[in-house]
DNA sequence: GAATACTTGACTATTTTAGTCGGGTATATA
DNA sequence: TATATACCCGACTAAAATAGTCAAGTATTC
């Protein structure tokens, strides 16, 4: 089970800019330096942030990205969510009746990676950009 | 996130054995057309188990594999070390005073997604395989 | 009008995953 | 003791996912 880097970055960089002034655009060159994190990759990351409504552009010199929301408000599970990176940890599609084995049944673990599938959601659902933008003073 | 189809398998098939009185070889074969699963891929999983002394095998004819504990006493973690089946959420590593980005400190995520790394470790802790062997009647 | 900074789709190397294959060895039972 | 059953194990491979890069823009401010 690996978290992907597309989500490790997004979380990062929000969280970087969380650090500003709301309101103050930043621009993902000065995060990209910040977080030594690839400038290309990044564009790539908040054009689907922005598409979900977490950040908004604005564009032209002194330009950059700004929070749509306030820090408290964006939930982990909005910025993974916007990042297509879902917990799978069932083999089969959760709305089928079929199971993973393609049989026309549930296999006998579903029920398992069900439950431990909702519990690491829980983690994301429960967890805001807030909780740990605060947490250290460095960036 | 996803859990692999190795680990997957491995508890899928030690909980179909573990619906057979102990100490009654069960063989890769049957759990094969049982649960729908590769015969070569669950002989590569079974090694795997075996040398971290969670089965034990028995040669020859009507031979097979025998769960060498009480499932009360398997743990979830236990199979997926077996597997070398890791949680990995942090980008660093973790023993290393560097961070992610190889820098010299780690980055303003680091903390949360160790957080989430013992979180989801909690998980197959707390979980034997007997919490999933008796769940249901069918095989 | 020059510089800054966002916008977007396509492209690619690398790694991981999910298996398969081949050629063994050990044991029970007929 | 022959034969079938079933474990043993390293090497191999196709396909998918990941982690980016690249090219060619557009909008805005100073
Ligand atoms: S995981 Fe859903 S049926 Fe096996
Ligand atoms: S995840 Fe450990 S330093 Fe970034």
């Amino acid at each position: 089970m690996k978290l992907n880097t597309k989500s490790r970055y997004a979380v990062m960089a929000l969280a970087d800019m969380s650090k500003f002034p709301i309101n103050n655009p930043v621009s993902l060159r000065d995060i990209s330096l910040r977080q030594s994190i690839s400038l290309l990759y990044l564009e790539q990351i908040f054009i689907k942030l922005k598409k979900n409504d977490i950040v908004k552009s604005v564009r032209g010199t002194n330009g950059g990205y700004v929070l749509k929301r306030d820090p408290k408000n964006i939930k982990l599970s909005e910025i993974f969510q916007a990042l297509d990176q879902k917990v799978k940890t069932v083999g089969c599609k959760k709305d089928s009746k079929k199971g993973c084995n393609g049989k026309s049944a549930k296999c006998i673990t579903h029920e398992l990676w069900d439950e431990l599938e909702i519990y690491i959601n829980n983690f994301f659902e429960n967890k805001k950009l807030s909780d740990l933008s605060l947490t250290k003073g460095d960036i």
